[in-house]
DNA sequence: TTGATCTGGACAAACGATTGCCCTATGTTA
DNA sequence: TAACATAGGGCAATCGTTTGTCCAGATCAA
């Protein structure tokens, strides 16, 4: 059992409120320095930390964030939970983390079970467009951000990348490989990051002069199975693609899977290009052209803005939208693989 | 703001205890079927929860967990914590998540600001042997399960898989393709997992009667880096092993490399075993054998020996421990890919 | 009519920490 | 020597819920 104020209050022989005077550094608490020091010595002998339930009701914190994605087993949210708790842990914050597997029904649910005060704040990277969740946030002004996806245009604090230039830009980088039927694997109409990189694609092949063919942009999701599905339909057109911008990196490794079946070679048949940058990518063969998303400062700037919001009092709609880089790997230009790749660090 | 009780007593015009008690469904209350109805109603118009930290302080309990382990970057961790968020989200739990990085300090710090009642048990998986971090937790009467690795032998519920008996397949598995020198990277010895498996490695060479040559075990930890490093070293032995044996997936990742760069053929040349069986595995070109550990059922698990060690009171060290499986693939026999490797499926 | 029993809730004491205000001894100044 | 200041802490209200106990009126049996 954890030692309580009053226990140490009779063990030191002086008041409870002085303890805790004396543990919160209270400026205004003048006490002699035999006590104070007879105080802390107890405290540090105890290791006393005060009630996080009782302190909580006192000052209406609880010394906690909450992280909402779609689930951590995605290398893009593991990083970006890195980062969060990076920024927060070191201000004495600790983090609850929710999957909604990108089921509304469960980030409502997880919400709900947070509100109430369980939580003081809470990064959202799950959010759709126009999404309830957000509303309600907003509603019982619980202090939010939302990252990577935003949900209503301005309205929240949101930190993520310029999804219709980095689009653009990898699109652009397939064009100028010659490329001239440029397909795009599609995320949902749901979801910013979707409807955004579908935008920056159609805005290369405007400014490139090339007339768009719808046939060419086909919806493959977010998923690995939903690419190969998606890229398979591609390929069995009778003019087929030569390239294919995917919205990202899960759905270009599932155009992989769909090219090898084929019998297609990658780049000289089918080039590639994804978008996050994830792990992965650089360790499917030939490497895999991506959007670089720094997922990691992601988390860290964001736990930045959710805590100068929650310690600040107000709500102040920053937008924090970082440039992101293209990666040139084998996916799309033969060759372009150093050696062996760097290879990511992980522990067991 | 969230809605108190007493405002909604003052609403309804009942004391605010009549409400708590129709809230949590208290059977002693005996009240009429009009004001319940009455309350009821506004209940749900108000959503109305509980303040946790009012709650949490009453009743001594914050219906949070902790999940402590190095790095939810890395695949296994990520999805033993699923496991656990899966099997306490239903039960009402919330779960904080905190990576240590493999430090002593950091998990250490996470503990100690995690003791004063901000959660109700953990779920540690980074522990090392003869854990101090872990006999303070005992002490302090923290409810904990230790899960993959543990600490003092037999004192803490733990959840994990038979580590000398997958270590011993794996090896022996490699023993009855015809290898003769298979080499060991091994984890730390201040870690059960390195020690359990370096024994299994050990006994399945002693059942084949073959001498253990101390030169052929070399630490590399759990990171690729090492596995780098210590593979390099054993391939330039004058009597170089025909076959490794690595303590996990990342280590023997590491090897991938460092024989890509000598220009040896898997399996031809170094045949390769690992451990865990996470995702990259079988994205490796060929693909690696190594032992199954079903994280997800391990989290799972964990999650319910520890609510119930919370709800029973009682601390029971029970031991779950799963039988591991062999998963051949292409890096030990030649051609044991099947084509397309089924591919993990993530979301974005 | 008188207890006795029931109905339908009200009261108040916790839980542990925080914080504005108050009090009692000593010096200090005029 | 009287008025005042300062040093060194004590007091008690408060945060929002939970829960054991108590109570006033209505109903019922005898």
């Amino acid at each position: 059992m954890p030692v309580t104020l009053k226990e140490l209050a009779d063990r030191v022989g002086v008041h409870p409120s002085t303890i805790s005077r004396v543990a919160n550094n209270d400026p205004s608490l003048r006490i002699s320095p035999a006590t104070r020091t007879r105080i802390e010595s107890v405290l540090r002998e105890t290791e006393y930390r005060p009630n996080g339930a009782a302190r909580g009701l006192k000052l209406r914190q609880t010394l906690a964030l909450a992280v909402v994605i779609p689930d951590v087993t995605n290398p893009l949210f593991a990083a970006l939970f890195r980062g969060v708790e990076d920024g927060a842990s070191p201000r004495g914050y600790n983090v609850v983390l929710c999957n909604t597997d990108g089921s509304p029904e469960r980030q409502r649910s997880h919400l709900s079970s947070l509100s109430s005060g369980r939580v003081d704040g809470v990064i959202l990277a799950s959010t759709f467009l126009r999404d309830p969740s957000v509303r309600w946030l907003r509603q019982q002004r619980i202090p939010h951000v939302l990252v990577n996806r935003f949900s209503d245009e301005g309205l929240d604090p949101f930190v993520g990348s310029d999804d219709v230039m980095g689009a653009k830009v990898a699109t652009q980088h397939l064009f100028d490989l010659g490329h001239r039927r440029i397909a795009h694997l599609a995320g949902q109409a749901t979801v910013s990051t979707g409807v955004l990189r579908r935008r920056g694609y159609l805005a290369a092949l405007a400014e490139a002069g090339i007339k768009v063919d719808p046939d060419l942009i086909v919806e493959s999701g977010y998923v690995e199975d939903g690419g190969i599905r998606a890229t398979e339909r591609l390929l069995s057109m009778r003019d087929r693609p030569t390239a294919i911008f995917a919205v990202n990196d899960m759905a270009a490794a599932g155009a992989y899977a769909a090219a090898r079946r084929l019998g297609l070679r990658i780049p000289q048949d089918l080039a590639l290009a994804g978008y996050n940058n994830i792990p992965l990518a650089s360790r499917l063969i030939p490497g895999l052209t991506t959007v670089d998303v720094p997922a990691h400062q992601f988390g860290i700037v964001a736990a930045r803005l959710l805590l100068d919001q929650i310690e600040g009092g107000r709500l102040v709609p920053r937008r924090v939208v970082f440039t992101p880089e293209l990666v040139v790997r084998g996916s799309s230009v033969a060759g372009a693989d150093a050696e062996a790749p760097p290879a990511a660090l992980m522990r067991e």
